[in-house]
RNA sequence: GGCCCCAUCAUCUAAUGGUUAGGAUUCCAGAUUUUCAUUCUGGCCAUACGAGUUCGAAUCUCGUUGGGGUCACCA
């Protein structure tokens, strides 16, 4: 069983579907289903309606999954287990006030040396335990050997029992960190492979330490994807627009494009431009680059502009707000400027709206609108020219440019006879 | 700062010890098109640095520098 594992926190970011890709494509590759689980245990930052977002957009990618779940249900679990390794002694119980923690945190944040938890309550006597009101946490000990992460795409890196730490499995509000829940949540599931991002890589060592601690021996798969930088060179963030998925879809770039995009990034492919079911076919996990990749938006709308011209006319014509297969490929016309569906939606506009006339072609402008209202229906652009000029008296420079913005909204734009073959049926509303 | 990871054109990558270091995106120039854009052709641009190992290093080793991630009772 492989899994997707996001936080209703927040919008989709774009590195976390290319995480549910990578999921989706290994769970088939591998014919293991694939499970969704909703990682709500932070009550607080939990956004309504964040849920039903995540399913949508994974629909909407193509990304289906055999089983899904919400982690808050598997609460009683995980208050079992944290129980059981208070038991056996692998855990303890931790009454320092998080004013206190935070304090020493403080200090040795001054001191330039990294913060590691003192130990205070881990050799506490049972009656102190007992007779202690204050709420507490509960602890796992820091194991007693370093721990070695053997990653598909990054190799294996040791960490060293101080960097583990004696972290908290249980808050004071009786609700686990995300590492327990995850860690017996991936076990009882019988997680096989665990495909997610770079950022969670010191988090692996702390998770095998339960399974340890629980005495759970599957070996799990780990793949720890590199994370995707912005402009600055940074994580991207919300604040970067081109990290929301929600936000690349509104410019107008299509979820197959995308898709292409978030696989041909930071990886050796066998061609540039594919679909998701043929990257099926070739995937591997081993061929991602270990280093972090920028994300190129140029390149992204290259990679859209190769998808919207295979796509059947009458479903671009739809994209673009219309339901004639003309207009698809009038649209399809556009693609040698315009590289989004917005960008699209733009141009086809602007043919149908009043036209904004420089005052040098008004003129010529107002003549070939009148001519064109008037003259009989021609069948190619040759004919259609033809009697304009001769009707008008027009040419050169002066002909063409009103023309062009007559009937292709704009001073530049492509050929006009390619434009006027799926025009000719609209002309009179164009010229309107 | 501690720990972990990484390093080929501006960007994404190819070259699994022997290549004029290749391709794509971007950018620029010429060409062509009774306007512009397109298209075509071409061009600019890279092995971070320093030591080894080797007949030979982008490739292996070590160091330096640079970059990124992470250090919560968030996920």
């Amino acid at each position: 069983m492989l899994r997707f594992a996001p936080s209703p926190t927040g919008d989709m970011h774009i590195g976390n579907l290319r995480v549910a890709l990578f999921n989706y494509i290994s769970s088939v590759q591998r014919e293991e289903p694939l499970l969704i689980r909703i990682e709500d245990t932070d009550k607080e930052r939990n956004i309504p309606g964040k849920e039903k977002e995540i399913f949508e957009i994974l629909a909407l990618f193509g990304i289906k999954h055999q089983e899904q779940q919400l982690q808050s249900d598997n609460l009683r679990f995980h208050r079992a287990m944290a129980l059981q390794l208070l038991q056996d002694k692998k855990a303890f119980n931790c009454f320092c006030s998080a004013e206190t923690l935070e304090t020493k945190r403080e200090a040795s944040k001054e001191g330039k040396i990294a913060y590691r938890y003192d130990g205070a309550c881990e050799n506490l006597l049972d009656e102190e335990v007992i007779d202690n009101p204050l709420p507490f946490t509960i602890r796992l000990k820091k194991p007693n050997h370093p721990i070695t992460v053997t990653d598909i795409i990054k190799g294996s890196s040791t960490f060293a029992p101080d960097d583990i730490d004696s972290f908290i499995l249980m808050r004071a509000d009786k609700y686990p960190t995300y590492n327990f829940a995850c860690a017996v949540d991936d076990m009882l599931a019988d997680i096989s492979l665990i495909i997610r991002g770079e950022d969670h890589l010191s988090n692996t060592p702390k998770q095998m330490a339960i399974h340890e601690a629980l005495g759970y021996t599957k070996k799990i798969e780990y793949a720890h994807l590199p994370i995707i930088l912005g402009n600055e060179g940074k994580k991207m963030s919300k604040r970067d627009d081109a990290s929301s998925v929600k936000w690349l879809l509104e410019e107008g770039f299509l979820p197959e494009a995308i898709t292409n995009y978030l696989i041909l990034m930071g990886n050796k492919t066998p061609t540039e431009i594919f679909s998701l079911k043929e990257a099926m076919k070739w995937f591997d996990l081993k061929t991602i680059s270990k280093a972090p990749a920028r994300f190129d938006i140029d390149k992204l709308k290259f990679i859209n502009r190769e998808h919207l011209k295979g796509l059947d006319p009458k479903e671009l014509s739809r994209y673009v707000g219309f339901a004639d297969e003309e207009i698809g490929l009038l649209a399809k016309v556009f693609l040698e400027e315009a590289s989004t569906l917005k960008e699209l939606r733009l141009k086809i506009k602007a043919i149908f709206e009043p036209k904004n006339v420089p005052d040098e072609y008004k003129e010529g402008f107002d003549v070939l609108r009148k001519l064109t209202l008037s003259a009989p229906h021609f069948d190619d652009y040759e004919s259609y020219k033809a009697y304009l000029m001769e009707h008008s008296g027009l040419k050169g420079k002066t002909l063409f440019k009103p023309l062009r913005i007559l009937i292709g909204g704009a001073e530049h734009g492509p050929e006009m006879a390619d434009l006027y073959v799926h025009l000719k049926n609209y002309l009179k509303e164009v010229a309107k």
